[in-house]
RNA sequence: GCGGGCGUGGCGGAAUGGUAGACGCGCCAGCCUUAGGAGCUGGUAGGGUUCUCCCUGUGGAGGUUCAAAUCCUCUCGCCCGCACCA
């Protein structure tokens, strides 16, 4: 017998997926009539091309291929496709410490990748594979932009962004790490400047509401989405300012609580603070209040723990339900971006009003009394008292539970024209502008006649020029190559300017999965009918790192296309698995830690086919888990007992050997059962759980039963044939998991192309065994356990029972009061 | 602070109301071998023991049930997300 090298049969394998063209699958042929009922998108999120694969790509991918090539042998029509996501920072930022062009890195990069994922033997449709950073790719992008700007979704703004001084460029949020820039740590400020955003708050309401049609997403991960977009119930409430005659809103969710607002509070952004100030004793002290806060961080000003500061505005504002006048204060507690940036304090029932309100000597009052607070508890209150009560101090609105006094205020408010009902979200729209090199370029252009103009879309790609030094400067560095900038007007001819922002890359991602149905359309992003047909993707594999941006940003895309009628569905994924994560020596993988396990060299040393299934044989897919250097031994010496299991039952069990296994006794039935049992435990275990690590083991025992009795099998025929089929079950079972080296035995068991075989279903007439064991207990603690017929009703089981001379030990002498039966289980007799 | 998750042998984990610890790692023993860091077989929660049983045991305390790792209440520890969002 041949030794089991992996090498050579990996190889071999994956040549001849690649010659054959295995798992290409192409549209059919009238896209919109087709019956979809087969067809299985099977999607795992695509790689950014930094580097080489890690352990977490290799989970990501195994997993995918596992369930893609699983439900292609149960019939299903597979749609497996791959790409980079190619453009990004990291990638930019290599290539400035390096010298090396972006381009040529990704150029590098996805080359690995790609090289990677077919060593690894993942079934994926080559055909489709694409870059977001091909200019046949972003150039789409770009045309989605412009569809944006044209439905007004895209906009820009000139908004307060984090600004780190080192590396002179913007920061996206996610790319501030504890109030520093995450490539040089350098503390990040805030600067306001002109940006690009897309109007995804039009889209909140929907983004809730869709999570009902989605299937199986897990539920941290629609909870957290859930709070990202922290829809709050509550009501605008309108103050005029007194003199002045100007009318403020505010959106406060205790609208209960407005007869115990004692001071009112504009964010330093807040447009009025100049106009109220403007020519006043108190102009200079508000206004430098004002610019220094502006110099603040914003992660610093999100501090919840931070001390209240605030200047008074020498202004006040009418409380519409009584007409009292509030001081006026700015204060950076107020944040521009969430409800109107302008509030009404209430510092007896709100606990940030309240700290305010001790620092600065303001009135305390309280309108909602609780336990131990009362309508006189205002001046010696420690802290906010933020429970259910009874209104006091609220003139009409007394005695009123104040979980019922909201609405009615609010009603009351909506009659008097002062407010009404209103609901604000914590979502902020999406800057999508980055003032760096390796992106799309946002297809804009600036002319002094016509102003902004979107780039027609016949002229596009605009694509990404090349430039000498794409360092950060604080503009694009594209915007120093005169003869990108330079350009004429697309309305009037005249000179203009291109805008020289590239898009964020999350842009990228957002719909790359509906260009994978047709990814080479160069008249339209994609065919309606073909992405209709395909879409949308059944199971989304990835990281739950992605659990709010990504996976929000692409349901928002989704959204926004269907409105313009371009897809037929609004939600991309109907279900999705977020894997968890590999540690290693206690801690994260990291190139900085040194913790690093590198799947190549598992592939080296193992195979594939071990590295797959040691990974998915850890643990459940969506725990982290710890990798184990001596783990991916262990998977790889059960490998080695396959091969030489099957290889000696090729040998000694002709495929001649007798078929059908009626009227078996003994042994030889029941490794027949065990194999049928495993088909029915591995079927379940991959279809509904995704439960790879126990359908694993399932195959491990039926080859440990089966290398127990082989060589007893082998001495009659009736042996052999059962010998012929255990193998075959077992080369079958493990197929989705280890590709290779089970193509390989199928082949030597006489056959052709596993992955095209259909998969094994379970023999109804050897399924259940002909006996097994009954736990007898006595008030719950086992006390027998006795070989029972299966068929034995409930009474023969409780007649065993009784029977047993170790039961009699504990029930003698005693009083029955209770007899259970489960068959299949146990018998438990209650005595007394 | 709010929200979510997790806690089972030396280790990864299995069991989702019915035999706790499947399967694997590690460890121990036997066989085979010139040798083995190969292969095959057996053992391996803790304690007791008359060697066949007995007791204890799923972070801790209580409860429901004939029966709880599993359901409920409280509590401790760890992890993740959000966090001045009015």
């Amino acid at each position: 017998m041949d030794k089991y090298i992996p090498a050579d049969i990996e190889t071999k394998w994956q040549r001849v997926w690649e010659e054959e063209r295995s798992f290409e699958v192409p549209d059919p042929e009238t896209p919109g009539g087709a019956d979809r009922s087969e067809k299985s998108y099977v999607l795992e999120m695509l790689p950014y091309p930094s580097g080489t694969l890690h352990m977490g790509h290799v989970k990501n991918y195994t997993m995918g291929d596992v369930i893609a090539r699983f439900r292609a042998r149960n019939g299903a029509i597979i749609f497996h496709p791959m790409g980079y996501d190619a453009f990004g920072l990291n990638t930019e930022n290599v290539a400035i410490k390096t010298g090396i062009h972006p381009a040529e890195l990704t150029r590098i990069n996805t080359g690995n990748i790609n090289r990677q994922l077919h060593r690894l033997g993942v079934s994926i449709d080559w055909s489709r594979e694409l870059a977001t950073c091909d200019p046949e790719y972003y150039r789409w992008t770009q045309y989605f932009f412009l569809k944006f700007f044209e439905r007004g979704l895209a906009y820009k703004k000139e908004a307060p962004v984090n600004w780190c001084p080192s590396c002179a460029t913007v920061l996206a949020n996610e790319q501030v790490v504890q109030g520093g820039c995450e490539r040089c740590s350098t503390p990040v400020e805030t600067r306001s400047l002109a940006q690009w955003f897309f109007r995804i708050t039009d889209y909140a309401e929907r983004l809730l509401d869709d999570f009902k049609q989605l299937e199986s997403w897990p539920e941290r991960v629609i909870t957290m989405q859930r709070n990202w977009i922290g829809r709050s119930e509550g009501a605008e409430v309108i103050f005029r300012v007194d003199g002045l005659g100007i009318d403020v809103p505010v959106f406060t969710t205790r609208p209960d609580t407005l007869f115990g607002a004692t001071f009112f509070l504009l964010a330093p952004e807040h447009e009025l603070v100049e106009t109220l100030v403007a020519g006043t004793e108190y102009e200079n002290k508000v206004r430098d209040y004002v610019t220094s806060s502006r110099l603040k961080p914003l992660v610093d000003r999100a501090m919840a723990e931070r001390e209240k500061t605030g200047e008074f505005t020498g202004r006040y504002a009418v409380n519409p339900v009584n007409g009292e006048k509030i001081p006026i204060w700015v204060s950076d507690y107020v944040l521009m971006e969430y409800g109107t940036g302008a509030i009404m304090a209430v510092p007896a029932h709100d606990q940030r009003d309240f700290e305010f309100a001790r620092k600065f000597g303001i009135e305390v009052r309280v309108v909602v009394s609780g336990e131990g607070v009362g309508a006189e508890s205002g001046p010696g209150l420690e802290a906010a008292f933020e429970e259910e009560g009874a209104l006091v101090n609220s003139g009409r609105f007394d005695g009123m539970l104040n979980r019922d006094a909201g609405a009615a205020i609010t009603e009351w408010l909506n009659g008097e024209s002062l407010g009404r009902a209103a609901v604000s979200y914590r979502l902020r729209d999406w800057l999508v502008s980055r003032q760096r090199y390796w992106g799309a370029p946002i297809p804009i252009v600036y002319c002094d006649k016509c102003g902004t103009v979107p780039v027609p879309v016949d002229d596009l790609p605009v694509l990404l020029p090349d430039v000498e030094d794409y360092a950060p400067k604080g503009k694009s560095p594209i915007a120093t190559n005169e003869e990108f900038v330079n350009t004429v007007c697309p309305v009037c001819g005249g000179p203009a300017k291109r805008e020289t922002d590239t898009m964020d890359t999350f842009v990228d991602s957002s719909w790359y999965f509906l260009r994978y149905t047709d990814p080479r359309n160069d008249r339209e992003p994609f065919d309606r009918a073909i992405a209709n047909y395909w879409m949308p993707v059944d199971q989304y594999i990835g990281g739950v790192e992605h659990a709010i941006l990504h996976l929000m940003y692409a349901r928002f895309f989704t959204k926004v296309l269907y409105d313009m009628d371009l897809v037929a569905f609004e939600e991309p994924f109907n279900n999705l698995f977020t894997q968890g994560m590999i540690y290693y020596q206690g801690a994260k993988m990291s190139k900085s830690k040194g913790n690093v396990v590198n799947p190549d060299d598992h592939v080296e040393n193992y195979g594939a086919d071990t590295l797959r299934l040691y990974i998915l044989f850890m643990g459940p897919p969506e725990l982290d888990v710890e990798w184990q250097d001596q783990g991916i031994e262990g998977t790889f010496r059960f490998l080695g007992r396959v091969w030489r299991l099957i290889n000696e039952i090729i040998e000694k069990a002709p495929a001649d050997s007798a078929a059908g296994f009626e009227g078996l006794g003994g042994d030889i039935i029941k490794i027949v059962r065990k194999a049928n049992q495993t088909i029915v435990k591995v079927s379940g275990d991959v279809s509904e759980r995704f439960r790879f690590n126990t359908a694993i083991s399932a195959v491990m025992e039926l080859v440990n039963d089966t290398y127990l009795v082989k060589d007893e099998l082998f001495q009659s025929d009736a042996g052999r044939g059962v010998l012929r089929f255990t193998a075959e079950t077992v080369v079958k079972l493990l197929d989705p998991f280890a590709p290779h080296i089970c193509a390989e035995l199928w082949e030597r068991l006489g056959h052709r192309r596993l992955w095209q075989e259909p998969w094994p279903r379970a023999d109804e007439r050897f399924l259940e065994d002909e006996t097994y064991e009954l736990v007898v207990q006595v008030n719950g603690k086992v006390r027998d356990r006795l070989q029972v017929a299966s068929s034995a009703g409930k009474e023969d089981l409780l007649a065993a029972a009784r029977a047993s001379g170790k039961i009699a030990k504990y029930t003698g002498g005693k009083q029955l009061v209770k007899e259970i039966v489960v068959p299949g289980r146990l018998v438990n007799i209650v005595v007394k």
